[in-house]
DNA sequence: TTAGCTTATGCAACTCTATTGCATTTTTAT
DNA sequence: ATAAAAATGCAATAGAGTTGCATAAGCTAA
């Protein structure tokens, strides 16, 4: 994963360029699983609690990250699938011309399925699991969904 | 809601019956939406924060509360399907003997949808609305799945 | 009904997650 | 290079939830 994908990135989030942030955003585009703040400050002791904490939040603002809801006192946090998808086509090209295409899409939810697994304790997004529709009875006007599901991951089911 | 279900309920769980479990299951019952811990120590003041806790725990415990996840630090937590049916039809009972015939259902999970509302706050649970089936990709097992479904609930839609 | 065992309660202290204020440092545009 | 704007680190704080322990209340059986 290139740097320079990364520092375009928040270019175009209108983000600065930060050891912090550059180092956070590589780790969560290298981790297949959500993580939380405590992991962050475990693998980065460099940097200050209240500097992850900040970094998340934003990242969250420009819509990068994702929360996820869990059971724990802890909250996790997962990367936006326009982000995993641009950073992957990015990684592909070689020409800067392509790696400017990037339009940031704030706001936009991901509305894909997260999966917690009783075994490894991780929780992953599965980006291509769209959540099922949903009928309610009339009177209720839904504007957004969230959906986990526990269980055995792929790495921790017996085959 | 007759004192003497509330009681009748408690003895079949092998809880002792309390003054501080009374009022709170009472507030469950007459609440058509979830509660945190913070809404019963305002409104119980009586009771230690901590007895609330323990309260609570015990009821989750015995499966009569089920926990319900939420985006803020606070936990949430709703009656189980089958209590809030079994109070409705106990209430309608005149004679001890339909009283008597509630059975404790420890461990099994209500897999509704859950409705959190954004202009009036409240958590509600549909036990009418089942979870959809989801299907994952093959080496994933599942166990459990939540649901929670935002945007506007029947008293906060415009007709 | 009471004696005695078990469980629940209240209080104090504590853990953990997360945020805020402020002084200092770093980034970035000119 | 410089100055404005934003990020960082540190200290303090807030809120949710738990634990230990002494006391109080509920339950069981005589």
């Amino acid at each position: 994963m290139d740097q320079r994908i990364i520092e375009n990135l928040f270019n175009e989030y209108q983000l600065r360029v930060t050891n912090c942030r550059t180092d956070i955003m590589l780790f969560f585009l290298e981790a297949d699983f959500a993580l939380s703040a405590k992991a962050l400050e475990n693998n980065f002791p460099q940097y200050d609690r209240v500097t992850i904490y900040r970094t998340l939040n934003s990242f969250i603002e420009k819509g990068i990250l994702h929360p996820i809801p869990s059971d724990g006192g802890a909250a996790l946090y997962g990367l936006s699938d326009s982000i995993r998808k641009g950073a992957e086509q990015m990684g592909q090209a070689t020409m800067l011309s392509d790696v400017e295409e990037v339009i940031p899409q704030t706001h936009i939810h991901d509305e894909h399925i997260h999966f917690s697994c009783h075994a490894c304790g991780k929780t992953l997004c599965l980006p291509e699991q769209t959540i099922p529709k949903v009928n309610l009875p009339p009177g209720y006007q839904i504007k957004e969904v969230e959906m986990v599901v526990k269980g055995y991951c792929k790495s921790c089911t017996p085959a």
